[in-house]
DNA sequence: CAAGCGGTCTTGGTCCTACCAATAGTATTA
DNA sequence: TAATACTATTGGTAGGACCAAGACCGCTTG
């Protein structure tokens, strides 16, 4: 054999580890949950118990569980009987990932706002193509809970009945993401518009509901979507005003 | 005076506090970001240093720091000059919120394909209200990089050159928010394929990039339209089998 | 007996101290 | 001069201690 030139052993050994202990134990929960081992209302083992299983420090295990809290995909409590709980999915990560995208300048929220606006005529088409007739029950009711709220001036029951407007919307097309995205536009939205709520002209708004669910109901979508459209403009428009 | 009934003392004090510590010190730095006095790029303090700063142990902070860092707000580096920065935003947390709600059973597949078939059917609207005359040439420009990435069965290209496909589709609209979310779409469908690129045959893979560009070049938006679709309807289709 | 009160145990929340491990910069040596 | 070794910085992990909230149990008391 030729004498081998003294070269400096070029990337033959691969690095032993590199994910840190607290992904893996986030990565471990994860396959668990796609493996149907844990359910939405499973309870986690407490944090002591779970160190000891996986053989890493409570620091570990706790900040493995911050993540898959801010994941939404646990809850925590304390006190006897409490822990880790698998969470029920819910729309509040969304809005915090497009919150955090706004606030990194990395999504205009001009661009947020259009996207909603489109998004919701998209949704309007959608449900002009089902065969079903609507169920506009929960929409009339919603309204009326819009109503009372205006009325009583309850602007918490206001800011409520207006996220189930849209969420009854979103619904009615049956896609469980469209329901999601547009909860999470939604809830941001109001999030920026915070204790502006009165800002908006409340016989305005009433009658813009009324004329929206009115033309639903005689089918006349493409007037409906105009109605929303011009809705949305102004609660935007609003919104615009106070962000300069 | 009357006597006082003795009635127990019915909620006149509040709680004192009710936050976790490291929730406020994320809520900290999020405020920064929000004013601006943190912005891409920027370092925060050591662990140690901040715990000083802020008066909560080095546990807590570095607690806060998986929440921020799971958000996508901040990445953290090892050794001397090592710390947290500032991230710049990406798809990568509205792909993960994605996925999870997936996981959580809280979203169907089946939504999310439809939901990303409507999406794109609605930028193309949108592109087709342009005024400007498109700009090809990224399009294309991809497209060959997809040839390339077939001729030399490199599937790691072909699955970045796919996601570049619908990316500047997207950014074809000049709407921030309409990209992250086509690109996070993209991203999650591309989990659920991973290696199964190859199930897709490549002849009819070119045909029909070539024809959308095609067809998008004369105008024919529509067409374009049904040929995307057609397409999305084979990947989904074909993912769907694997889902089973 | 019923209501309420206090004790007790479980479990998350916080703190501290020590040490390991990666990394960039600097000094040293062949 | 270039490769090497040292050093300081900083995140990553460990383990122990204590606090605080909450569920449960049993005792006291009216």
């Amino acid at each position: 054999m030729a004498p081998r030139a003294p070269q400096t052993s070029t990337s033959v050994f691969e690095p032993v580890r590199q994910d840190r202990n607290f992904e893996i134990v986030v990565q471990r929960v994860r396959d668990k949950l796609m493996g149907g081992e844990l359910r939405p209302g499973d309870k986690l083992p407490p944090e002591r118990e779970l160190s000891k299983q996986l053989n890493v420090s409570r620091n570990v295990v706790r900040e493995a569980l911050r993540i898959l809290e801010s994941a939404g995909l646990v809850q925590t409590r304390k006190g006897a009987h409490g822990g880790a709980f698998v969470a029920p999915g819910s729309s509040t990560q969304m809005t915090q990932v497009l919150g955090d995208l706004i606030l990194l300048n990395a999504i205009e929220l001009d661009d947020l706002f259009e996207a909603r606006t489109m998004l919701l005529e998209m949704i309007l088409n959608r449900i002009a193509q089902l065969e079903k007739p609507l169920d506009l029950g929960p929409l009339k009711e919603t309204i009326e809970e819009t109503r009372v709220a205006v009325a009583e001036n309850d602007s918490t029951r206001r800011v409520v009945a207006a996220r189930n407007f849209y969420h009854q919307i979103a619904a009615m097309t049956g896609n469980t993401a469209l329901v999601f995205t547009v909860d999470a536009q939604t809830e941001l939205v109001q999030t920026f518009l915070r204790f502006r709520v009165s800002d908006m002209d409340p016989d305005r708004l009433m009658t813009s509901r009324q004329a929206f669910v009115d033309l639903l109901e005689q089918g006349r979508i493409d007037e409906a979507k105009e109605e929303l459209r011009n809705h949305l403009d102004r609660v935007h428009r609003s919104l615009w005003k106070k962000n300069i």
